[in-house]
Order: structure tokens, then C-alpha cells, then sequence
DNA sequence: GAGGAAGTGGCAACTTGCTGCCACCGCCTC
DNA sequence: GAGGCGGTGGCAGCAAGTTGCCACTTCCTC
């Protein structure tokens, strides 16, 4: 990268991001902050795998916080990412203002600024002086703080789920076991469970009993 | 007991009855059903137990109606029974119309009869004339057929929660593990796992999941 | 066709929940 | 005070659910 911290240099496409910025994510030591629209933010090939792997050696409790529209909300799978990052430690918050431009700040060193597709490809700045970085952190921080927890914007909006997901709690509702209720609906023990872990992870629940609850409050049973 | 099968023996009290007629629930071979306005039944000493054990001893399958009238669902005590009765095999129904006198029939040969309290202490008619056990056994079979079944029943009326219970409601909801809650109500492990099989029983539920759905839907979470 | 992402399912280790058995206590009745 | 009854709690053994790991497939993209 270039040694001048005021000279801000531009990276297209994902791929390029991926190469030539991919240690900035590596390196994160205290704080990672990101805000999306959508959910492309991690389609960088290669990369998640490689930031999960480098978070699990280190010691040190990188504070994680993801800013996202509600639109994220509108499809089972997104969400289920979603909650799944949050169960990993990350803070995610849900804003109903708009946030057009992907940003990222990383220990309030370094912002990557993501710029509108063009042909399929977005642009990526990566800026390093401290002035303009602290600037678009404390932005964020305005951002982050009048944002909704995800759980607690969960609480008023019932999440999408698509039919199997329905058929599967229609099991559990109808009290069968695990094992019953994969064979009914063609799945392998291991994927059943898996669903139910997702499913309770979207009901925000950390037992059954309260999956339960939450499934007849969010009118998702029969 | 007598050698005559027309002649009708009384006994006062339940003492009485247990002694002398007892051998007759402990013979039961076939079916044994019973029908009475609320759960005094039982209060025979020592009977209890004894029947359990005879019962245990022997591979036939005896089947067993209880009827009773909807008052017997106002407290949370013998509602718990019932379904622990409910829940050893024993069909239990509900019925609207009046029950006033205690009614037994085993295996179609006798009735008996139990007549209105008198200083406490109830009369109890045994009866072995066959065409009046059987006139009294069709009797009873037309009001069992009539009736309700207790989960079906149980459906329409949500029950009577003490304290207690609500608190273990409460517990379950917040996704608590049981070993937390239990140290929080003051309980053993032990027993505030039988709180929750009971829960569990009251309200018809094989699974947590299940019971946190009904629970919900009868309105007993805040 | 190489490589990545996402999904699937088997396996295993572990946690949690469930229940029968037994001993004990307090209460009530005879 | 002996005995029944209901309730409690420890313990053990089993059933059920939870999770990580890995190998494999499929689909998609370069």
C-alpha cells in the first residue's frame, strides 16, 4: 500500500479489495465497525474464511458492530446470517435511515469507503488520515447509537420464514422428537437440528420452551 | 363379604371400605371406571398405594375411565393428578352434567354406589346383582360417551396456575436453564424439574417447545 | 477445470433435560 | 407414637438435544 497517510488510494472491485486491503482485516486490533444496505459486504472470496481463522488465534476481543437497513430483514437466509454474527459476539444494529455507501473503520485507523456499483463492481477507498477517519467514526457513532438492537427491532417485526422452516416448527408444535420429525420431513438428524438452532437463533430464544413462546407471540404457528 | 348376589352390602366410610371391599379394586381384571363430582375418591388409607402395587404386578392391560364434573379443574392440585392419572393410561373425560353420587363399576360384575355425605362419612352400596351392574354400567358408558375428553377439555379452559408455577412459567420463558432457575426459586434441581413435568402434563405438552407454544396461548405468560 | 461458497450429513463429545428409586421431613389422624 | 400421605431432594441412569469437526456434493464464477 502507499506509505502516505493522506493519499487516499482506490481499489475496484471485491477482488482487488481482497488482495490489497485484506490485512487491514486481519489486523483489526480493538474495534471493526461496518454499515451496509445489504448484506455483499463479505462476498470477498476467500476473505471470511481467512478473518475467521486469524480471529480464533488471537486472544484479544475485537469489538465487532454492524449497522444494517431493515431491509436485510426480508429474507430468511440474510437474517439467519445475521444472528448468526450476532451469536458470535458481534453488535448488530438495525437503522431505518438510509446508509446508501458501505462503510467500514477499522481501530479508528482506517476507513474503507465503498463507492455505487459500477458494472456489477463497486469501488473502495481506503482512507487513512486520521482527521477524515475520525470524522466518519464519529458519524457512525451517531448512527450506531440512535440504531435498534436486532433483537429488539426483532421484537415488533416477526421475521420472514419460508415454508420449510413453517413445517418444522408445525414438528416441534406437535411435540415430536428430533429424530421423528427429520425422518418425516426427509432430513438427516444433523440438518434437522441445525435448522432448529437457526430457527431459535431467529426467534432470539436460548431454549425451546421459549421458541415456543415466541413462535405462537409472532403468530407464526397455525 | 356376603355369598348372596342380590343382596346389597352398605358400608359407612371409607375405613369400611377399604377393608371390606378392597379386595375388589385389587381383583379388577378388565376395566375399571369410575365416575364422582370431585377427587375425594381416593382418600381411602392406604388403598392407594396398594392398588398401584397389585397393578404393577400384573401384564393385563386393565383399562381404566374416570369421569368427573368441570369443577374438578378449579384448583392446580387436582387437576395435577389428573393428569398424572391421565398419564399412566387411564382415559379421563369431563362432564357438564351433574355427577352428585360416586359411581364404580369393575369388570361389568359390581358397582358401588356411593350415597350423599352424612357427619362427614359417606355410605357406599355394593352392588352384584348383574342386571342392575349392567343397567348401571350402561348408564354410565351413555354419559361417557357424551362427554369430553380432558386434553380436548382443557383445550377451551386454560387452568388455574398458582403463584409458583407462573414464576416457573416465567423461568422457562426467559430461557433459563433449569439448573439457574432452580437456584433461583429456592429449589432443588429435582423438584423444580417435576414443577416443570408437571407444567408440562397440565398443559397437554410432550415437548418445552410445545409447552411454551400452549403457554402462550392460553394467555399464562406476562 | 480450479477454486470458493453454501449446504448436507455422519460422527463424536458434551450438555441438558427426564425420571425412577429411595430416604427423609412435617403434618395429620387414629 | 405408629402409620399414612404429600412433598422434597439426592442420586443414578438414560434419553434428548447441542455443537464442533470433517468429508462430500452442488452450484457458481473465473
Amino acid at each position: 500500500m502507499t506509505v502516505d497517510p493522506d493519499r487516499n488510494v482506490t481499489l475496484r472491485g471485491e477482488q482487488e479489495l481482497a488482495e490489497r486491503a485484506g490485512h487491514l482485516f486481519l489486523g483489526a486490533e480493538r474495534e471493526f465497525v461496518c454499515a451496509a444496505g445489504d448484506l455483499r459486504t463479505w462476498a470477498m472470496p476467500g476473505m471470511r474464511a481467512r478473518i475467521v481463522e486469524a480471529r480464533r488465534r488471537t486472544a484479544t476481543p475485537l469489538t465487532v458492530r454492524k449497522l444494517f437497513n431493515p431491509q436485510v430483514l426480508g429474507d430468511e437466509r440474510a437474517e439467519r446470517h445475521l444472528f448468526e454474527v450476532a451469536d458470535r459476539g458481534a453488535h448488530v444494529r438495525i437503522c431505518t435511515t438510509g446508509l446508501p455507501y458501505e462503510t467500514i473503520v477499522i481501530d479508528d485507523r482506517v476507513a474503507i469507503l465503498a463507492g455505487p456499483p459500477v458494472r456489477g463492481e463497486r469501488a473502495y477507498t481506503v482512507v487513512r488520515s486520521p482527521d477524515v477517519v475520525r470524522s466518519v467514526s464519529s458519524l457512525f457513532r451517531a448512527t450506531w447509537d440512535a440504531a435498534t438492537e436486532l433483537a429488539e427491532f426483532r421484537r415488533v417485526r416477526p421475521p420472514v420464514l419460508g415454508q420449510e422452516s413453517l413445517r418444522i416448527l408445525a414438528m416441534l408444535g406437535a411435540g415430536h422428537k428430533d429424530e421423528a420429525a427429520a425422518r418425516e420431513l426427509g432430513l438427516s438428524l444433523r440438518t434437522y437440528r441445525r435448522r432448529v438452532a437457526e430457527l431459535m437463533r431467529l426467534l432470539d430464544a436460548r431454549s425451546r420452551f421459549e421458541a415456543g413462546l415466541r413462535a405462537r407471540e409472532l403468530g407464526l404457528t397455525g
